[in-house]
DNA sequence: AGAATACAATAACCTATATCAAGCATTTCG
DNA sequence: CGAAATGCTTGATATAGGTTATTGTATTCT
């Protein structure tokens, strides 16, 4: 369980596999089932989340009550409500299962006693903030440029293994459109 | 000069007076014209640009020949193309001065160096990418939720210095709208 | 298995923004 | 200085996607 983290991370740096092992020793296990939550709104986060199997969407509800799907998260993926962990705000997220999900958690905490004791840790946080800083950049382009159903090829071509994993309503949210649009825009595709 | 970029940097994180100057001192002074350009689409991004005076656009074409703007940079503003900067791929953006300025440019190989010697400075970046990170997803949740009303009000607010400084066009197109319709917008708002 | 619930598809109508086009004001430049 | 270019406003019309409502089909629960 702890072996993909492992890998995730010498995938990105040089580490020796004491200070590795060290590191990896500061992450508890969570099960989660379905429909449950790992975050709430209103509540501090205190922790970031490494999936190890499963499915999770982080969204939250707008002034008008309207759900926004702002990540998805499946394995090998981090998911948390950025912004109120770093910042050490109240969340604004709900952070749900949509499967049965196994994730390792790190305290903010506890991370930041190790980034002090093995400095090569600021370097993978730095490369993987700047990595999903990038990605964001990437979806406010496609929001500004295409349309729904670009968006909606886009999106089965770069999540083919999230796309038959979750509901089509899942998806017209992620999208920013209504279900019933992305039905309409389905049966266009299909000609 | 130099010296709103070290209080930019002293502002959050603490270092010493000779570690930073050492690093301040790896920066390069560039004055550069309206309507000339830092950045073109398919060159490599070797720098890193702060705003010390002025006023510059990120933007890029898309396969329509359409514009759009994804950051504006003033003064105490970091600026490249952060995705051809880090992944040394071509540009796909245009980086473009809209008033004479001032920058302060970093290469990308010098300040792998300043990681080295100073291991503080990964903090920094750090902290400045997973903010810049939290603002992006601040954006794609405005697009997702807001009428381009509300996002030209927020755009005011958030931009009090920028507003009267740029064209409307420019905002209309970071606002994903036509100048016809910001113009339009605007009118309902006098009422 | 049967009832209840959740999800998907479709249709008719509505709204915000785009598009096309024209006119006026302001800035830029020979 | 006057002509040209640039930017803003306004009007008429078009379109993507939203809203509401209905029906059919899969899941889930007891």
């Amino acid at each position: 369980m702890i072996k993909t983290l492992h890998q995730h991370i010498t995938k990105v740096i040089s580490i020796s596999e004491n200070e590795i092992n060290e590191f990896l020793s500061l992450f508890s296990e969570e099960h989660i089932r379905r429909k449950k939550f790992l975050v709430k709104p209103g509540e501090l986060v205190t922790k970031e989340y490494y999936v190890v199997e499963g499915c999770l969407k982080a969204y939250y509800l707008d002034v008008h009550g309207e759900k926004h799907i702002i990540q998805f998260a499946i394995e090998d993926w981090w998911i948390t409500d950025f912004d109120a962990f770093i910042n050490n705000i109240a969340s604004k997220l709900y952070i749900e299962a949509i499967e049965d999900s196994k994730v390792l958690s790190i305290e903010k905490n506890t991370l930041e006693v190790a980034y002090a004791r093995i400095p090569k840790l600021e370097r993978f946080f730095r490369i993987k903030s700047t990595d999903a800083f990038v990605a964001a950049h990437k979806r406010i382009l496609s929001t500004l440029e295409k349309s729904a159903t670009e968006r909606y090829l886009d999106f089965c071509i770069t999540y083919p293994n999230i796309t038959h994993r979750i509901h089509d309503y899942h998806i017209a949210n992620y999208l920013g459109i209504k279900p019933e649009s992305l039905s309409r825009l389905k049966k266009t595709l299909d000609i």
